[in-house]
DNA sequence: ATTGGGACCTGCTCGC
DNA sequence: TGCGAGCAGGTCCCAA
């Protein structure tokens, strides 16, 4: 679920909430969400202090104190809350740091997908992070290095752009916004796109990330996202055809329709969204 | 080399 | 009303 945008808006709320706090204490359920292990991850954690938070694609990257790293992956469901102690018990809370002035961030998760990995040192983070595409909306992700992943693929454009190899922390919702206002079909192999429709789609898929951004990230039917303060998102607001199924084409009024592609539901516009 | 499918888990929705 | 099948935004691993 959570996709850059959504990442993005927790690494932001993190930076605010818990950067100079002290880790008193770690608390767990579920030991498979801790790497390599509960035992390692505790000691090597508990007692340092944070000293910056980032995010490299959709995972969120906590710096301690003694040079280590803690890189969170909320994949489908997991939401990250910073709550006072006192507060009620969260649903799904299975990890919590507990922090020094009453303070803690939960980590919930319904299914036990996500995970913080304890990481040691900055080597061992960037040959994690290197296995990466380019991050959009830096200096790096430009349109010729876009047009050149593209162009090196016959798969179909969808599922190319979810491929976090290729570009970093884009999902299957913003995927399927950025081909709407492309005007692209999402089975269009990669390496077909036009000069003209991959220039579009650069353009719309750097638009839809901050818009997403901007909305807070997006908050599905299942309510699984929220940000730190467990606030829902407003970019659901604005999709086009993400989960539209059977509804009206913003643009023309055609009904949205949906297939699967790359093993995941893709939602266009049979009218909008053409193969060329 | 790609690609398709299942696995990881749990809960919700839909159709019979 | 009850029940099982199918589905879920991510990623990894294996087999074809």
């Amino acid at each position: 679920m959570p996709e850059l945008p959504e990442v993005e808006t927790i690494k932001r709320g993190l930076q605010k909430r818990i950067v100079g706090r002290k880790i008193k204490e770690i608390v767990y359920d579920a030991p498979k969400m801790l790497q390599p292990n509960p035992k390692t991850l505790l000691a090597s954690v508990v007692g340092t202090k944070i000293v910056k938070v980032g995010r490299r694609a959709k995972l969120i990257l906590i710096y301690l104190s003694n040079g280590n790293i803690l890189v969170i992956h909320l994949k489908l469901m997991g939401r990250l809350l910073f709550r006072n102690k006192r507060a009620p018990e969260d649903d799904w809370q299975h990890v919590v740091l507990k922090f020094d002035g009453d303070v803690e961030l939960r980590f919930c998760d319904m299914r036990k997908f996500g995970f913080v990995r304890l990481i040691v040192g900055e080597k061992e983070l960037s040959s994690l992070l290197s296995e990466f595409g380019p991050e959009p909306l830096t200096p790096e992700f430009t349109e010729g290095k876009f047009r050149d992943i593209l162009s090196k693929t016959s798969r179909p454009i969808k599922v190319v752009l979810i491929d976090q190899k290729n570009i970093a922390g884009v999902g299957n919702i913003y995927a399927n916004e950025a081909l709407f206002w492309a005007g692209i079909h999402p089975e269009v192999k990669s390496n077909r796109l036009s000069g003209e429709q991959a220039s579009r789609l650069y353009e719309a898929l750097n638009k839809i990330l901050k818009k997403g951004i901007k909305y807070g990230g997006a908050t599905g039917s299942d309510q699984a996202y929220r940000n730190i303060e467990g606030e829902v998102g407003r970019f659901q607001e604005h999709f086009a055809v993400y989960a539209r199924m059977g509804e009206e084409c913003v643009k023309c009024g055609t009904k949205i329709e949906r297939i699967k592609l790359g093993g995941r539901g893709t939602f266009f516009c049979p009218r909008c969204q053409v193969t060329r």
